[in-house]
DNA sequence: CAGCCAACCAAACAGTTGCTTGGTAGGTTA
DNA sequence: TAACCTACCAAGCAACTGTTTGGTTGGCTG
């Protein structure tokens, strides 16, 4: 059986979490809606999930490991800074449009749940690739890619940003494919934080 | 007495309440936590206001009349197109700043509260502000001062939501200045959406 | 002084929450 | 055929939720 396209009962009960976790936030979703979803009682899902939290766990840790592994790749590429920017930004927007729930439920519980012990490592990761972009920006400025009269850290958390931002109004399947808005946030943003002339149409 | 200076007790609670929903989220704070932070019991909050509910209303409805009310001058006024982004992107930068709570709780819940019939003048007044942004890069664009290379829709979100998303980082009194946040967004901003930052445009 | 009022307390209420328990249906294996 | 397994049901529990009620306090005012 391909795995690829059978999901277990499992990993679709966590899909189904997943997308109301990110269309009206991980306190506002009770076990009552996510069974009433499924088409079951909501005791039920605890033959499955050992609580209401460890399916948040499950779906973040799950989806950080994959993101954070392909920007890993990325950075140890041989690519010079200004591609590395892009390819990190490309990417990002392609997890916008596959993983559009566990994107949005980062965006709008992470920084909650940050503070517990039980999703620390969500911030831990998070710490440990502010350090690779920031060594990024500053490899990019000594490169003359980029132009020097801003402050590299508000660069990093506009880039951020700007990216996991859209996940408000993105939605896959929509009208506007994830490789045109990529196109156009990478021309903005691109033109704005490169030094002039350096860039190429 | 300066009513400029002294908050009645109503305001008080109100002021102590949106710090919460701002930090924790509106759903992630019970009566129960606004009543302990100003000292009283639960029950006492409800000589003051109706509900919880009307807490946030009153707070969100508050600064969204004051905001607007600030960007319709801007509108209104006799600024050309780039100097009008300019000015209405510094207003809510300032808001940013002076009402910290009241974005917080804007930018993390106002979604699902539109879509109850009570917070539904949240997403009016959203829908008309934005018919005025198109007019207005629509303007820049005819006047040649915005690149012409871009979907406007996708301008107006990217100005919007990369103003507001700063909320997450920003914190009032901090090291950084929210003049310097102001400077170096725009910075970033103007070069990225204006026609002489194009190269082969 | 009496009357009034804003601000609050103490105790409870009904509904909702995450979660537990003991049991069952149907399929697969030995 | 018996043992076992996955997936579920039915019922309920304790904790927590927003809210209500009747009463108390201390300061102000006529």
């Amino acid at each position: 059986m391909p795995e690829s396209t059978t999901l277990s009962r499992r990993e679709e009960l966590l899909r189904i979490a997943a997308e109301l976790f990110a269309s009206r936030g991980v306190k506002n979703t009770t076990v009552r809606d996510i069974a009433d979803a499924a088409g079951i009682l909501s005791g039920s899902l605890y033959h499955h999930f050992d609580s209401k939290e460890s399916m948040v766990d499950e779906i973040l840790s799950t989806f950080q490991e994959e993101l954070f592994g392909t920007w890993d790749d990325i950075m140890r590429s041989k690519l010079d800074a200004r591609a590395k920017v892009e390819a990190v930004v490309r990417a990002s927007f392609d997890a916008l449009d596959k993983h559009h729930s566990e994107v949005a439920i980062y965006q709008n519980d992470a920084a909650y749940l940050m503070e517990s012990e039980r999703f620390a490592y969500l911030k831990d990761r998070n710490d440990q690739f502010r350090e690779v972009w920031m060594r990024l920006l500053r490899e990019g400025e000594k490169a003359g890619v980029l132009r020097t009269d801003l402050d590299i850290e508000l660069v990093y958390r506009f880039v951020r940003d700007t990216v996991w931002v859209a996940v408000r109004w993105y939605r896959p399947g929509g009208p506007m494919a994830i490789e045109t808005v990529a196109d156009q946030y990478l021309t903005i943003l691109l033109s704005g934080i490169s030094k002039e002339g350096t860039q190429r149409g």
